[in-house]
DNA sequence: TATACCGGTATACAAAAGGAAAGCGATATA
DNA sequence: TATATCGCTTTCCTTTTGTATACCGGTATA
């Protein structure tokens, strides 16, 4: 009853195979958001208060102002993140998280939950693995 | 009161920045297993059952043997998939999604309902944008 | 004048991810 | 003998992603 004769079986009967793969765009979508070696360091800074581009810098080792401003940028064109432009002299520049941008905070948290029992499996099975 | 005079805030005061980037080593983690092209569409075709290696690479047109060998040993080592061989001649060889490869079903849902709001939102704006 | 900070951009390069195509040993089919 | 299927691996190549470094115009500070 469940061995080898559902060659044909793919997804419910209800179901293309398209419709399926359109099932996982928005899925795709979210990864992407949060992918990238550095959006989620850059979000979890923002998290705390506005702050200006060289000050994120200097909070992440090793972030390169070319990669800040991408990612930056990023979070903007996905409403994430805003830039506000203060008319000082010098101008000063403040990002910010958008009330949207707080709404990937439940997303992050459930990641974060599976994350961490996956860590404690795969971290314990390697140690049984040689004992 | 929220201005720009804060600019030693980083992270709550219990945290220090180490700490914090500690926090987010989970939340990679179960990224990185969600990332890569075809990652979703295999977990996608082994929740409708178990599948051999070519039907899977049929069920998803562009997926190539190298990139789907690649995926399900990644899955394996995740303990996500199991490899079946069965004794036939030649062997058979199934791949089957293991309970605990099941479990990422409600974290996929919650990225599907994030995305699927984003998606309204930002096609949205850019009809807005020009009209 | 020289230096440093600000908010970035530009250019060149290296590393990682992914694609295209061929091939392998085995079995089956004609 | 020639062809095809199975479950892959190997090689070479392109594209994407990220790094390193220098630089820009503007202001401030010495």
């Amino acid at each position: 009853m469940e061995a080898t004769e559902h060659d044909k079986r793919k997804c419910p009967s209800h179901l293309s195979t398209g419709e399926c793969n359109k099932q996982l765009l928005p899925v795709k979508d979210a990864l992407d958001i949060l992918s990238g070696k550095w959006k989620l360091q850059i979000i979890l800074s923002l998290t705390f208060g506005k702050k200006r581009f060289r000050q994120i810098q200097r909070e992440i080792p090793g972030l390169t102002p070319k990669m800040l401003s991408k990612e930056l940028k990023e979070l903007e064109i996905n409403e994430l993140a805003v830039r506000h432009v203060y008319d000082t002299l010098p101008v000063t520049i403040e990002y910010e998280l958008t009330p949207y941008g707080r709404t990937l905070k439940p997303l992050i948290a459930e990641l974060h939950k599976w994350g961490t029992k996956h860590r404690k499996r795969i971290i314990a099975g390697s140690r049984k693995k040689s004992g």
